[in-house]
DNA sequence: CTGACATCAAATGGATCCAATGCTCAAGAC
DNA sequence: GTCTTGAGCATTGGATCCATTTGATGTCAG
């Protein structure tokens, strides 16, 4: 129909990339509603794919749903944000030792690229984006679904909390990721992947701890 | 409409139960194709509450959709089956820990019940339904739904493959379950977390590396 | 006889209309 | 004055009908 933003033609797809974005892009808050309708009317769709949709969303850790009382951006307490990341340490480092030996040299190149440009950022959006890519890029020929699928699932329901803290944080300790960052590709250079392991699983458990001293970042209810 | 089976009164719900006990049951085999037209005369409803049911099972690990080609049984080839255990070895002592110290000292009981029910019986249908059950109840307070969420999955995703594993290695070795499951209870009982994640870790890690040794539950394709 | 293309059937995706459920607000009784 | 109850409305769930896409079969050319 409209091709502009040919994703797949499908309505539901189409619907599924919007919302995905909106929720990602910090754009729907946690908790928040979405009205079937309205999105519909919004995106100049039925319901039905709609409804679809959401239920993709779901999968992908975006949405919640209830039965006759519609869908919620996904909203976690601090017990559950403190169990999501203690679930990336230990699962992570098992992707990234999927993936890792297919890693390419270009897209290790293309790692420290990515690194190079979240160091000259200060921008948080601009990290949330690039530490995104950065990740999801070691882990990119991890190709069994249910591993690769719920680390994106750990990845998406946390975004929002990733870039609240962020903002609480500034660019204060900055350069322990980047170090952090920096040694994991070292490693991952030298197809180490005992080490990349183990920085990645630290990197992520020292991400934890400091989340776990920033009770603010879920605004009103703990 | 019909109260017969009233799960929520909900007609996706229906439809969802109804498939989800005929894939855990073995009814379906994996890779077999749902048609939503089949589905949906064979339990009297439309083809919409199917096509959000096929949904709420790919959410659950059971079945996976492919646009425009329709909905398929979940299908695990031999990699993927090792990597879900090797999740299940790093999820499911984090899952033990949490639900732990909630265990009342009943449920304790009941777990040692359904071991005693487990060891009583050498049906492989029997062994199926108690072993989930047992493993499931030491998870009962873990309430967190993605890690809660994603331990269901894994079962969900691999129950076909451990009724045929079962059925290939008989009785033989059983009695390591037993011996297994009993530690583990115990454990329990003396609120070692440290121990009964052990137990458990290994106890799936034993199963992984038995059922490595067992390409041929794959059947025709590896 | 083989391979490629076209046509047709079957199954999925989508839109509109209708039913049922849950929530809100107001009115009445204790 | 506060709690409860009922009616009205907003929103989600479901059914039927139509469009689109896929896969298969058959035919024609090489």
């Amino acid at each position: 129909m409209q091709p502009t933003d040919a994703d797949t033609g499908a309505a539901s797809q189409r619907v599924a990339t919007h919302l995905r974005r909106s929720i990602l892009d910090g754009l729907l808050a946690p908790g928040q509603r979405i009205r079937q309708e309205e999105v519909a009317e919004q995106l100049g769709a039925s319901r039905l794919p709609v409804r679809e949709a959401l239920r993709m969303l779901e999968s992908e850790g975006l949405t919640e749903l209830e039965p006759n009382k519609g869908a919620r951006v996904i909203r976690l307490g601090a017990r559950e944000l403190d169990i999501v990341y203690q679930m990336r340490e230990r699962l992570e480092p098992l992707a990234l030792g999927e993936s890792m030996p297919a890693l390419t040299d270009s897209e290790i190149t293309r790692l420290a690229e990515i690194e190079q440009r979240i160091e000259a950022s200060a921008d948080v959006e601009d990290f949330l984006r690039l530490d995104r890519e950065f990740h999801l890029l070691t882990y990119t020929h991890c190709r069994t679904e249910p591993l690769a699928g719920t680390v994106i699932r750990l990845w998406n329901s946390t975004q929002h909390y990733r870039r609240v803290f962020m903002g609480v944080i500034g660019s204060a300790q900055r350069w322990i990721v980047h170090a952090e960052h920096n040694l994991l590709i070292d490693a991952v250079q030298r197809r180490d992947a005992v080490d990349a392991g183990r920085y990645l699983e630290g990197h992520i458990r020292r991400t934890r701890v400091e989340l776990s001293r920033h009770p603010e970042i879920f605004g009103d209810r703990g």
